[in-house]
DNA sequence: AATGAATGAGTCTTCATTCAT
DNA sequence: GATGAATGAAGACTCATTCAT
């Protein structure tokens, strides 16, 4: 992965994978058939448990949904950002167009569940009157973007050196960005 | 450009980028002195009035900064995001950390030039008492990521076949977010 | 040819063939999109006019079958195992298995043609009242196999060092084959 | 052998050979000390009783030296033809010149006990008045190599899909063959 | 004795780059 | 200026052979 993700697939040798993974050019072949189906199979076994920690974390939680999105979004996105599927949004990214099946597996494994995690989250908001009638799917696209394009900015730029601040403390900027979206969100106490 | 940010540099060969050009390999060679320089020779090219145009409808513009960024913004980015500079974010993502020379022009003629429009935008409102004293670079950054983020999409998985509808109306969601920002942004009337 | 013909197709790289043919490892793959298609390359290439020679010489001859077959068929013979497309049977008897495109061509563009010259000449011998009313296919073959395995020896068990004269002299053979053969084959002067 | 004789030397993986044995990779390695040594041993094990059998059958003959060839030749070539023996000739045809020591081994061991069964029996055929008197040695090859050439055959064109019928019905054509070599053979009867 | 995972030298093939025309 | 044939260094992949178990 941390080859992949640096220089690219097609830039990425064989040899050079095998050297990280401490083994010979010819074990990898035992394993995989091709380097095509190394990325692959690099790409399935990254995306670990970090969905489904999520929607647990959702579920699990007791109290407002502004607290909900606040917290558990902040935590859940931190936790993505700093482990090792943060740069399965760069790698898929960057080499979709060359190889089209990983686009509904990413889809279906990733988009997907992770979307449906946050609708229901701000779903819920509206259901209880805590959040004003918005667009749903819109509303998930603005908190969430903004979380990937920061996966995506440090396996990139933010990698490259004397570029790590380019964004600023994205920790920071998350707890920031779901506040002022939650400003936008809320329902005005009634006057 | 096409093929660089269909395939990347590496999987693009200079016999297809001169045929789609129209020229022989040879001819290539005489304008370019390698395929790296013709790389940074296609960033370099793309990155046309874009931004400067973003700075002058932002001046030209007279009114509240609520209309400013809802409509100003709006425009300028769904003009990014139709013309051929948009395929600029994916290229630049995908390559930077192989040739680090694009980190430096990128920042200086991209992100620079446009977060300093938008500060000011931003900074206007704050100071005019439209909008509360929010950190400015968070929200700088709570309006543009989307919006590259989009643009990155649009040359990645969403020019990969069946998946253009994956995000949904681009134009749609931007008013939307927009106005998600600016609920947030917005000094409330003061009772 | 000659590479293939005395390594095996397997046993021989393609940088021998290239620089056998004064050109590099690159230019092969100009002109031949894979050391399999090279192969099938040079064997079309090399069977040129001999076997049309063959019906020709056939056709010109005036005189008794007798001297058709022992006279014409020689030196048909004799000039197909000097010229260069004799390592032709020993290659395709080598290769074959693997590439079995090759056999539809070999037997159209060799066996064929060649059998139905050779099958005329018997036959109107036959016709005639020259040659005993024989089985022709049986015939056919009885005159050809021991050429075809002297051309196949040449080029194999014949070419290793100390094994010239393992067959004995070739040209001397045949015409003492074709006077056994014909010996058995012409009718007996009616008592 | 059977895989050396289908593919080749150079095109037979040790792999494949272990599996078609029913055991491992390594255990190959146990038994011989390369995939050459293998070849060889393959090559001298097949050689088994068949030229022997032959020497005996000739001796055990009584009758007429016509007899003799007619009908001990054409059943110890079947029986040749027929066994795992039939292959060694294509094999040895294919391998020979990459391997130069299997030359002698196989004129040692197939092709002077071969000739000299049949030399015999010609010479006696000439001794009793019986043949002509014709060059042995000529006469031995029209004999045998159409039916060397129908073994390799049966392992290489005729082993190919759709082309077992190429060359016709082998038992009926050796036959056809000793016969008509028979009757060049055979002294005319003194007027 | 038997195994099969691991190795790395060896091979086919690609492609950026050159240069004679 | 433009071309495209030629090059050869580089990279994916294979497979004979080894050796710890």
């Amino acid at each position: 992965m941390a080859l992949f993700v640096e220089k690219g697939f097609a830039a990425t040798k064989s040899e050079e994978v095998a050297a990280r993974a401490g083994v010979s050019k010819g074990t990898l072949y035992l394993y995989f058939p091709s380097k095509e189906e190394l990325l692959k199979a690099a790409i399935r076994h990254t995306l670990s448990a970090d969905i489904a920690a999520g929607a647990q974390m959702a579920e699990a939680h007791t109290g407002s949904c502004t607290e909900l999105l606040q917290d558990v979004m902040s935590a859940w996105w931190w936790r993505v950002y700093s482990s090792s599927s943060a740069c399965i949004f760069k790698l898929v990214l960057t080499e979709v167009r060359n190889f089209p099946d990983i686009a509904d597996f990413y889809v279906r494994e990733v988009i997907e569940p992770g979307k449906a995690v946050i609708t229901r989250m701000v779903q819920r908001g509206i259901d209880a009157g805590e959040f004003r009638p918005v667009d749903v799917v819109a509303t998930v696209h603005s908190i969430v973007l903004p979380m990937i394009m920061l996966c995506v900015h440090k396996h990139s730029l933010g990698a490259c050196p004397n570029m790590e601040a380019t964004l600023g403390d994205p920790e920071l900027f998350i707890r920031q960005h779901m506040s002022l979206l939650l400003g936008g969100l809320r329902r005005p106490p009634a006057t």
